[in-house]
DNA sequence: AATGAATGAGCCTTCATTCAT
DNA sequence: GATGAATGAAGGCTCATTCAT
């Protein structure tokens, strides 16, 4: 075993091993689903042998927990970039909705293994009680919430539920997009729910 | 064989057998995941032998289609007993947001398993392609949208992006909430959610 | 159980099941091979419930034995009838091949079963050491080859061996014809049969 | 997969595997049945694993397939150097009868299945249409046939007509000798075959 | 006696993981 | 370190047989 905990450093030819296995990984699992999946698929993909692919993560569960969280990683400094571009908390909120969708979407077979195998059954969050793998993107996306309500922008209601509505929101859309196989437009869909976020849905007398 | 394509009236005491058949289905598989369920616990947890569950479902798959569609049409029929005492359509679609939370959150382990499993991989829709069992009770929550754009009630966006919406962000919070073992209050961003769906996020400034 | 050992007699009507059940079984054992063959089916085929089948035998083995042995009997009958209807043992040793071949091709099926499924492994016979269905039929060969031999039309060879030569050529010939579907003409073949059984192979020179 | 459809080459080490498990196969389908026969009590005969079986063969119908043409083939190399040894057809015609009933009697389980387990149901066949592993022997038999018809040591009939005669009449014979657990004498018999296919049955009068 | 729903033992096959090379 | 052949545990499903009605 060469470094399932990652201790020793990795030469840059196994670095990119390492990688190759990761990126056929998420591509393999969301292509197949989790249980569908095989390793040697992954493996052959990734350019290796089957065997190797244990020289490098401790099993199956392994695989999937690395892979999901590198992927959130660099999804998230592609969010970062876009999002420090904005001034206002408030832009910066709805900026945040615009690109995870745009980020999002670029694969909805991605997007589709995202919203569905990353829930495990309770029996796997129990047994890797660590993998919490929307924790940055949702700590990042709450920071924005305080921001937006510090400066007034936004109505100021409590940062983490509302985290989770913005994310749970876009989330279900694109999901049911790519679960759909892309049968509605998504660009309409996003203008909506830009419309109610901003608006809200009930048409008030005085306006 | 009794009776898999349900041509045959089932007796009083196979009903109740197939009925147990089910909510142990909905149980196991919810709390292990459909891939991890196994047959042996569904049967035994219904009280009955493992090949007798073949006597009732063709085989794995048809019992979570089935388990999944039956638990959709009880939910269904709460929902529409709830929604019947509301008069316009602005008060049905608020009321169905909680109805929707409150439902489904008697038991944490069905909404993972409605939110998470229900989206099997696209084999599994390729499969099954009539499997749809959120169908009627997506029709009913945008036949609602429908009923209150027409009363002119809330503002004229699409009835189907908006049924999504809807859904969409009280399913994910429901979930979240669900996967993370109820981990935040569930009533405040319940209450959150409505406030956002009335007014919206943004503070403007003639109010 | 009615009558597993037959001690007690049958009614008329119980006979009448037995009989269709024995039936059904030659049917469906030779379309379908022994371990193919579906004791829900024969017991449909006889319509009867299929735990009747075992109130008539003792199981699906000896459901095939006495289906055999039946289907023998019968088949023996017919042929004592045609013998009985020559005078010379060599015209009924000659008589027989014929008749064989056509008795048993009526039904191509039934002659598949017996030349294959009736050879169970060694370990059937271990299990049945009594299961000699042929014994009657063979029995019958062998004393018409020893009437033959006895009266000098044919060359004087031991019966025994004689009577499976007749019977393992004019067998292998049908059953091969049964199984390769009818590909070649028996009737053909039937004549060079018998011619061989006459003349031999060999050319003489003095003929 | 190493290599189900031999593409590619295998060690020696797994052509040595490969050998056992198709002559553990012969042994146990021989022994059981083929629906008796049990892929783990192969497997260990073998010395190998269950699984690796299938690193071999695509299934047991493969491995049932397989095995009967490599026995077939092996017998009939042996079958060929006896033959050679014959100068004019009509010895070559007598020395198979001869040597087949060697060849397949040194293991009467051998002949059992071959003589039994070959003709698995129609419905296998249907599923292999390729599978017709008496080919290659019975037409090398059909061949010397028509060489001993052509130089007129033998009278003219049909080739295959002869070619199913022969092979059927010994063939019976050893399959009864070999379910019967060798209950006669098979040198006895054969010695009476083949005076049988030489000189026919009948006494005649000239003679 | 007849029924047929229920039982549960049993097996082929897959595939994550190991380990000799 | 890398390989990939070998392993063997595990489970969905069938169907002969039973037994309550």
């Amino acid at each position: 075993m060469i470094n399932n905990a990652r201790i020793k450093k990795l030469s840059i030819k196994q670095e990119k091993k390492r990688q190759a296995l990761l990126e056929s990984a998420i591509k393999v699992f969301s292509e197949k689903g989790f249980h569908e999946a095989r390793i040697s698929e992954i493996a052959h993909e990734a350019g290796v042998a089957d065997g190797t692919t244990y020289l490098y993560f401790k099993n199956k569960d392994d695989l999937l927990i690395k892979a999901v969280e590198d992927l959130f990683e660099r999804k998230l400094q592609e969010m970062e970039r876009h999002i420090s571009q904005e001034k206002t908390g408030r832009d910066k909120l709805l900026r945040f909705a615009e690109e995870h969708i745009t980020i999002f979407t670029e694969d909805p077979k991605v997007v589709r293994f995202l919203g569905v195998e990353l829930r495990q059954s309770k029996e796997f969050y129990k047994k890797y009680p660590d993998f919490k793998p929307l924790r940055h993107y949702m700590k990042f996306l709450q920071e924005i919430c305080e921001e937006a309500i510090a400066e007034g922008s936004i109505r100021a209601i409590d940062s983490k539920a509302l985290s989770y509505i913005v994310y749970g929101t876009v989330n279900f859309v694109i999901t049911e997009w790519a679960v759909q196989e892309q049968s509605f437009s998504l660009t309409e869909v996003k203008n909506y729910v830009e419309d109610i976020l901003r608006y809200g849905l009930i048409v008030r007398k005085e306006e």
